[in-house]
DNA sequence: CCTGGATATTTTAAACTTAAAATATCTTTC
DNA sequence: GAAAGATATTTTAAGTTTAAAATATCCAGG
């Protein structure tokens, strides 16, 4: 039998970068290991909310901005700070709302504008998740020494200066 | 007037970072600025691959998948690279073939299997596709040297490490 | 004041994504 | 060789996400 093995053995558990080659753009190398890690921090973190809080990643993220702003925040910097669309953010309020852990209130001087905030039971529920998330994100970072995170946390600065910059150009 | 500014003056163009202590601890800052730069990074190929191909990122990045592995790959090898789950490929898979970019067929040997390759006109496309997309990649990651880029390289490389080990573990 | 452009948010339609259940097939074991 | 368990994929329901259009309000200039 030598028939073509499509099983691919080497590819147990392949990612983004599984069947690139050494000799490819570095820029594209960096960006695809980048993307790996992250989507694997992601997939742990909204594997471990689900079982132990039974909740979502966006619910949590968007909790953890509110948690940093006790005054609260429009829709629009909501979407800004989670860099996600404004109707994404409506859509997230809305069902927290439901849920009772969001306030939304008409912003003071702006019949534009929403201000929203934890409820109490919003902030109970979430200062109830941040310790188990500290430890989850601290076992991920266990193979790192703080040499190793302080230069990543420079080089990643250093990317997002870079990103930053080219994002006022637009157009 | 001395009321709380709720425009937040100095939250011009914030991230997940916005509102993040310095003494928090490292893991957590790490985290989220490597989520901020797949962020950037996303975002502007997702607009780039809209307005200059029109099509989506999910779609480019199986099809780049598939041009990796030339005679195809399942169904599950797929889900598996991409990090997404089985019934996602699924769907994306449905749309590519309906646009006859991908094709698929029964695997050999194996009933249960599907074998998903690129269309000539899915290669052909791709192919079009390709040279910008390398371009937009340089060109977000021009703000860091050779040096930088190898040695984010191995950092993250030590990062994906980590984190793989422990996804073995698992229950 | 009032008109036109800017800003803040929501709505809409389509696509994407997940987790879990359902199917179908393979493989092993007795 | 039939039952039990493992694998490969699809289906389902709900949630997330996007881009674009629609609303509503603000603000600046005439």
């Amino acid at each position: 039998m030598d028939e073509v093995d499509l099983t691919d053995r080497a590819e147990v558990q392949g990612d983004f970068e599984t069947g690139l080659n050494a000799d490819d753009q570095l820029e594209l190398r960096v960006w695809l290991r980048l993307l790996t890690c992250a989507n694997l921090i992601e997939r742990n973190v909204r594997q471990n909310l689900r079982e132990t809080f039974d909740t979502t990643l966006p619910r949590f993220d968007l909790m953890a901005q509110l948690d940093r702003a006790p005054d609260g925040l429009t829709m629009g910097a909501l979407s800004r700070r989670m860099m996600v669309t404004n109707g994404n953010v409506t859509g997230l309020i809305d069902r927290l709302v439901t849920e009772g852990l969001v306030e939304r209130r008409p912003a003071p001087g702006d019949r534009r504008a929403q201000v929203v905030r934890l409820t109490r039971a919003g902030k109970r529920a979430f200062d109830g998740m941040t310790p188990a998330h500290a430890d989850w994100i601290n076992e991920m970072f266990k193979g790192l020494g703080r040499q190793d995170m302080t230069a990543l946390l420079r080089l990643l600065a250093k990317l997002k200066q870079s990103l930053a910059e080219r994002e006022g150009q637009e157009k």
